[in-house]
DNA sequence: GCGGGCAAGTAGTCAGTGTCTACATTGAGT
DNA sequence: ACTCAATGTAGACACTGACTACTTGCCCGC
């Protein structure tokens, strides 16, 4: 296994310049840590690399995490929150219209996820949802149960009324997960260009809610 | 970072009793990973703990894997392989009609991912996917091409004729594989009675592949 | 203002890990 | 029978996460 961060790369953000007390390590470490995990993988991080990279030792960052992978769900935390806030607020630019708001939802979460992979990938790795972190199980519960609002919505508009709702809320909800991990993928090399990621992720998206022949005004976002 | 395997867990299957050799250690450490995956997280897998399990020196494994991201890498590998068959068994079962085809691949690759939830969460690993396995990277290819075709024949037989193939093609994938994951995921406690897991499968594909209308005798599969 | 208390950082230690060596054992093919 | 490549062993090294006891410095009540 190997060492990552710090010989592999410049020590990106400042080592405090002599000061004992670092001032906001915890943000620092989190920070960091996404970069590590963007550029060499969830693999190559590690503790010890975040204390080296930020200039102080290896012990403190126990004073802000209990463990590695108590960091790990903070920064999923961290992610589920930005994601939820992220599609909210794609919601409420949207027209009133449920389906006009289900559909802003999922191009907004698709977006997010799309622009922050990293988190996007944290916080699904499995090893994470294996802690019960308090906060964390919170966050996530708030997110299903605002999916889950958003469709009711919707279906009480007409869409699939013949489905379960949580049935129809799982499908709805896989759908811009489902592309975005495919997209974020590695694997599958990301020839999607930035200029026609509007486009795509509204074609997308208006196949799982389509917004053809319903009122089609809704504020950019 | 516990020690993971042998302690936690009673040593599953054999330790190979005196031979030197052990025979089939290649074939042991991928289904003891696979395990020690399940049960213990990605995390807690290591390549001395596997080792201990199946009775051999620390040092044996390396003589299969070059490195513990290459065992992963061959796990993975051998999920994709394995979902690839049980779609396309799932495709040869199924009506002709390119609509049934489809849909019929859709629900057979959702109940492989629900049935093998190890597997899948290995092949989606982006640390897995970030080294390039010239076997992996072909399975995976093949995959995506089975899926294609499938795709462009049922767009031809009249399935979203206006969207773009490969667009098409990832919202269909990514439905059964985000349903999928979302399911799998132990965030989500998974509800799911096995007795119910056909008609879900089902109605959750036919909202991308809908067969409502169509000629709907098929084989069970 | 000052002194105690406490959050935050330090340094040392320990078991465990991946990966690299050099060496030992085997079995298959000539 | 002899070779030789494949496979397993044993030891070493640098690294890791996590724990400990100790130090530093900031804030708050007096």
């Amino acid at each position: 296994m190997t060492s990552a961060s710090s010989e592999l790369r410049g020590k990106s953000s400042a080592s405090r310049d002599g000061r004992y007390h670092h001032g906001s390590l915890r943000e620092a470490l989190l920070l960091r840590a996404a970069e590590v995990i963007e550029e060499c993988g969830l693999e190559a991080l590690s503790l010890r690399g975040l204390a080296r990279d930020l200039g102080v030792s290896h012990g403190a960052p126990n004073r802000h995490f209990r463990s590695k992978e108590a960091l790990l769900a903070a920064l999923a935390s961290k992610g589920f929150e930005e994601a939820r806030a992220a599609t909210l607020a794609a919601k409420e630019k949207a027209d009133p219209d449920p389906w006009c708001q289900l559909n802003a939802m999922g191009r907004g979460y698709l977006r997010w996820a799309i622009a922050n992979r990293t988190l996007f990938h944290v916080m699904e790795h499995p090893d994470v949802a294996r802690q019960a972190d308090p906060e964390l199980l919170s966050r996530i519960a708030a997110t299903q149960q605002m999916v889950k609002d958003a469709v009711f919505a919707a279906q009480r508009a007409g869409r699939h009324p013949e489905v379960d709702l949580d049935r129809l809320t799982l499908f709805t909800h896989a759908v811009p997960h489902g592309v975005a991990h495919l997209l974020t993928n590695p694997i599958f090399e990301d020839a999607l260009e930035p200029h026609e990621l509007d486009d795509f992720v509204a074609q997308i998206i208006e196949l799982v809610v389509p917004l053809r022949g319903r009122l089609h005004r809704e504020a950019r976002s």
